[in-house]
DNA sequence: GATATATATGGGTATATACGCATATATATT
DNA sequence: AATATATATGCGTATATACCCATATATATC
């Protein structure tokens, strides 16, 4: 009996089970996996403007300026004004730097436990590759 | 080179690009794909109350409570005193089991493709399965 | 039968997400 | 230089999500 399951459903559920295990596996460090992942790319990215910020992330951009405004009452970010006066450029204050070197031990147990259980990702990768190229319309 | 991004996110992301796709491709029938699912377990369950449907599709019961109310208000379902006074028992109207009908063959549609794409979805489910088990503490 | 406890739901609050409009600032055109 | 156009962001609105507390109703206990 082959499921019949939405494989969107599926997928959606997944991610949210995922995101629990990760966020309680994180708990520790004060921050969720996903601002984890925020602050990773702001630190990467060397103090990216907001719409450089929701490019690499993928996210849309007044999505990702509501996500900043949580890290900045956090006190885990600070926003300047950029060399073109009407960007904002993000940088991780002193304790978002502290706090993401506490994050990064209690993010790579977790993660290195899943890869193990996959053996290889490459599949996983293809797999939700081919699962994100649009479709033709009908 | 193996890729090192966080699982977790590269879920997320996924999940929401297809969640686009599937959105997209039954727009036609006025309804997501997340409400396409709600209605349709709806209909399956025959009348569930909000513990049951939250429980069914593994969404938190006040998350759910609110989906509900947003399909009420497109006129879609409607919510019943159950046999005991403390439930509600949510039903399709006769719209929302219209709007449902329309809507299957969008779905089916493009669930096709993707599958076609997959080939054997047996892979992925047992990719997602390991993924979303719960993680010894540390 | 009265009281204690358990359960189902609703509402407050908060984050995450997206769309569309308004505004501020740059850049291009004349 | 003045004006038109393009771009970056902020805000209003809305849904999706979850947590915690309040309330209503059942069930259990005495």
């Amino acid at each position: 009996m082959a499921k019949e399951t939405c494989l969107c459903i599926d997928l959606r559920t997944s991610a949210q089970k995922l995101t629990q295990i990760y966020d309680e596996a994180m708990a520790p460090s004060g921050i969720s996996v996903t601002q984890f992942s925020q602050l990773h790319l702001i630190q990467s990215l060397n103090g990216p403007t907001l719409k450089g910020l929701s490019a690499a992330s993928e996210l849309e951009r007044s999505t990702l300026g509501r996500n900043i405004r949580v890290l900045e009452n956090l006190g885990l970010v600070k926003m300047k004004v950029g060399e073109d006066a009407r960007t904002r450029t993000i940088h991780l204050s002193r304790k978002g730097a502290n706090t993401f070197k506490r994050a990064i031990p209690l993010w790579y147990s977790v993660q290195s436990q899943l890869l193990n259980r996959l053996g290889d990702r490459t599949q996983l990768d293809e797999l939700l590759e081919a699962l994100t190229t649009p479709v033709a319309a009908n």
